[in-house]
DNA sequence: GTGATTTATCGGTATATACCGGCTTTATGA
DNA sequence: TCATAAAGCCGGTATATACCGATAAATCAC
């Protein structure tokens, strides 16, 4: 007679997780002003940039309208900045100096949540759940030895 | 000289990995007109009923303004009714019978994409994925093995 | 080279999510 | 009992997220 603590639903599983990490790492951020999907965008564009919205948005496996909204909150903070290039369709996306001081100021912020949290993995807990994380994203291949 | 193909921030990636999931799920079912987020809120409260707002929250580790704003989305599609009982400051929700019959029909499409990502991750990665998620919730005890 | 197609982005719409402050109702304590 | 505290919910606000359709610009096909 377990009371069925927890959904077996694995997608639920994960969004609970996501959500209270999130939660987690907004705590720790917040004395910046700056949530956690907004620090994750703007490293993604610190080893990225100059880089247009869509191979930003494959980058992080974001819809691009998503990305693309997310992005103007940034914008609005004086963080980044969009500018037109050749192609005049696409924008191509990079720090403002103000937006790469907030992630320099952000990462021991950033750092103390993620060993905070490693630590309840432990090294090899990490590991693995990045593995697993890994085997669900449908973008990878499977490996030969589980494919099939 | 590694690439950097994905984040190191574990928030990052379970995020990334909740959002593929939810797509997953979503998809499948689609065709019933319910995403994979009212379909866990109407199991939890297929399992729970009747309950109230709060506790409901808290078993699902939702913010209670958060649920109250979802669950409206239940009424309005005729899913849930919630009433208020003898404490008139508490609503009490239960599935209606379309509601009961949305979940039917769904289990299948559930069922599909639910065995479709357990089979990514193999029977032992997706226990080993519930302990991993187990691990990170702050709301469970560590494990006397792994604390401190 | 011009018409068709593809690519890059944007806006509308809907939902999910959380924090905060306020309101109503219940419980508590002196 | 009556003042105070606590509980439960709601609304405002802000952001994250995705789908769809529109628009503009570049590329392709013939």
């Amino acid at each position: 007679m377990k009371p069925e603590t927890s959904p077996a639903c694995i997608c639920a599983r994960l969004r609970r997780a996501a959500r209270a990490a999130t939660q987690d790492y907004d705590a720790a951020l917040a004395p910046l002003g700056v949530n956690v999907a907004q620090y994750s965008l703007l490293r993604h564009i610190q080893r990225a940039a100059p880089v247009n919205l869509t191979d930003l948005a494959a980058l992080m496996q974001l819809d691009a309208s998503t990305l693309g909204r997310n992005l103007r909150v940034l914008d609005k903070n004086g963080w980044t900045r969009a500018a037109t290039g050749r192609d005049r369709r696409a924008r191509h996306v990079a720090l403002t100096d103000t937006g790469r001081d907030v992630l320099n100021r952000a990462a021991p912020l950033w750092r103390a949540a993620q060993d905070a949290t490693a630590a309840r993995l432990g090294a090899e807990g990490q590991t693995a759940l990045f593995a697993l994380l890994d085997a669900l994203d449908t973008s990878n291949p499977q490996p030969e030895s589980i494919r099939r």
